[in-house]
Parts: C-alpha cells; structure tokens; sequence
DNA sequence: TCCGAAAAGCAAAGATCTTTGCTTTGGCCA
DNA sequence: TGGCCAAAGCAAAGATCTTTGCTTTTCGGA
C-alpha cells in the first residue's frame, strides 16, 4: 500500500513527469484517490517524504583510507555522484520546493553532519590537525547542494577542489 | 499587462499563496486567463521569469570600505538579510523547482560573479591577498543560498564565520 | 470468533483548470 | 484614413482535480 505508494511517486519523479497530481499517482500505485486526499495535505507533502525516505536512505559507507585528505576527497566524490543523479537531483528540488517556513530539522543535513563527524573523529584520532564538522557543511557539502539544486553543472574535479579549500583553512 | 501579470505572480509568491495556478494569477491581474496560457507553457515558467526579474534587479551596492574583510562581510550580510527575506526565499525555491535540467546560465549566480570580482579587484588594487572568485561563490554564496534554499536557519553571525573561513584559506 | 475502530474504496457532485475557435482590440505603416 | 497583424478577450466544451457521504475491508483486542 504505502510501498506502492512510494514506488508510484518514485517513479514519476524519475520520470520527469510534468504533471504529479493525487489522481495520477494514485492511478500509478493502483489505489484510490481519496487515500491519498486523506493522508497527506497535499502532493508537495508526499514528495517531501518520499524524497527524505529516498535521500536519507543510508546505504553509503564513509570512506576510511587513512588519510583526511583521501577520506574527504573520496566521500565527497560519492555524494557529488549520487545527488548528481537526475532522479536524485530532481529529488532535492522537489523537497525544497515543498518548504515553506523555516525548519527546525533536516534529515538529509543530519545525516552528513553525521558523516563528517565520523571523518574529523578518525582524522584527529590519527593526530591530524582537522577543520570543524560545521566547516565541512558549510563548504563541502553545502556548495555541492547547491550546485545540484540550482542545475548547475558539477565537474569531477569540483569535489576535490572543495576538499582542498577546507584543508586550506586549517593549515 | 505584462506588469500587472508580474505583480500579481508577486504577490501571490509573497502571501505563501498555496495554489499559484493561471486562472488565478489572471484573476488578480485582471487579465484574461487564456492570455497566460497562450504565451507561457506552465506555470513554472512564469514563475522563474518573474523570480529571475526580482532577483537580479541590481539595486544593490557592493561595499567599498577599504578593507577586504570589511567589504566581504558587509556583502554577505547584505545578501543574506536579502535572501532571508520569506518572499525572497520563496522565489528561490520557485525557482529551483522549476529547473528541469542543468542550465548553461544561471543569472543569479552571474550576478554575484560579477559583485565578487568587483571587491576582488579592489582587495588586490591595495596590495591584499584576496581570495579567488570561485572561491568566494564557492564558500560564501553557495553556503549562503543553500541555507536559504533549505529553509536552514541563517544566524546574523553566519555570514561573518563564512567570510573568515574563507579569508583562512589564503592566509 | 466477534466487535469496533481505523483505513481504504466507491461514486457522485462540484470546483478548477485547460483547450479551442472565434471575435475584438490596439498599434503600425503605407 | 484604411488595412494588416499580433495580441488580448470571450465563451463554451472537455478534462482534471477535489470534496464528501457512505460502504467495504482490514486488523487487532476482548
């Protein structure tokens, strides 16, 4: 049911489909409108967790090569890779679109606050001299979302120059 | 005409309005529906055209204080207090929503190009090390936006931290 | 097993959107 | 002035969405 649902949604999204109204995806999930009339406000509600559900879904393992340079390069190249996806990509436009006040929580900023502190834990374990946790969102994780949510293009080298900038700041 | 047209898409972004359909926007425009529908595709692109207009209107000054620092963190307060604005940020949202793929162009950013390139050219004119442009866009504006785009919460003290963080990089 | 509440389905009515052909208006230039 | 053309208005038909009351199903707990 909320499986079919979610799948409904999934698919449509990965399809561009320009127009992601209740009956459509109810149609798609073979259930019956109203279900979802009833559960959720309004489509915007439903993309956004779907979306959640899909972008915090953790199937990411956070590098660990012994090296904070190495860590850092290789887990922002992983994100710059998944979020770059079109499905991804229209995902998290999806979600900030259906924002409409400020939040107090978000799950997928969560999640890589997480992950760096697993790297900056590991780094300065080692002795290594490491930036702050905030210091890798605000500018590793934070250019490389914007840039998939304002289309921009992201080239392989832009993860590694991002890398390269933060370690700069505490050398 | 066309003014009326953008200054009801105005106001309806700015009340939050939860349907911003034609029909409606024709209403408040006192205009005829089927004239929206015969020059513009979908809503979406009405929407990103009257938020790129609001959003690169260029009344804005880049601070000239003599000092680097200076001017970098008065900019980012700037934009940040710009930004921040719930109409603002809701045109930001609209406006990513409405991207379907990766744009060659993207005003917004070429704006702030520019206004970087304007305080960097000045740093350097007296002899300071200044950071590059990407730089700046990089870990000022994007982190900036991204906050915004998110509806993450944007302390007065946000902008300062960005600045110095990046002033560490080429120090 | 039976009951009851919550969730899902159904159908119909009403609202809203979208398209379309045709008419009207408003400049622009010969 | 008159005619032309693009743009805007109008109205009607059809599609789509949204709400609502009611029925049916599902799934525990008594």
């Amino acid at each position: 049911m909320l499986a079919a649902i979610y799948t409904a949604v999934g698919e449509l999204v990965g399809e561009g489909a320009d127009k992601i109204s209740f009956p459509v995806i109810a149609e798609r999930a073979g259930v019956n409108p109203t279900t979802l009339y009833r559960r959720w406000n309004d489509v915007g509600a439903l993309l956004e967790e779907v979306a959640v559900a899909a972008l915090t879904r953790d199937g990411e393992s956070v590098p660990d090569t012994g090296s904070l340079e190495q860590d850092l390069t290789e887990w922002a190249n992983i994100i710059a890779r998944d979020i770059t996806r079109p499905l991804r990509a229209r995902y998290l436009r999806a979600m900030v679109a259906a924002r409409l006040e400020i939040v107090s929580r978000c799950l997928v900023t969560e999640t890589r606050r997480e992950q760096a502190s697993e790297v900056v834990r590991r780094a300065r374990e080692r002795g290594e001299t490491a930036p702050t946790v905030s210091q890798i969102l605000d500018h590793i994780i934070a250019p490389l979302y914007h840039h998939v949510v304002f289309a921009l293009p992201v080239d392989p080298g832009y993860a590694r120059r991002l890398v390269r900038d933060v370690l700069a700041m505490v050398h």
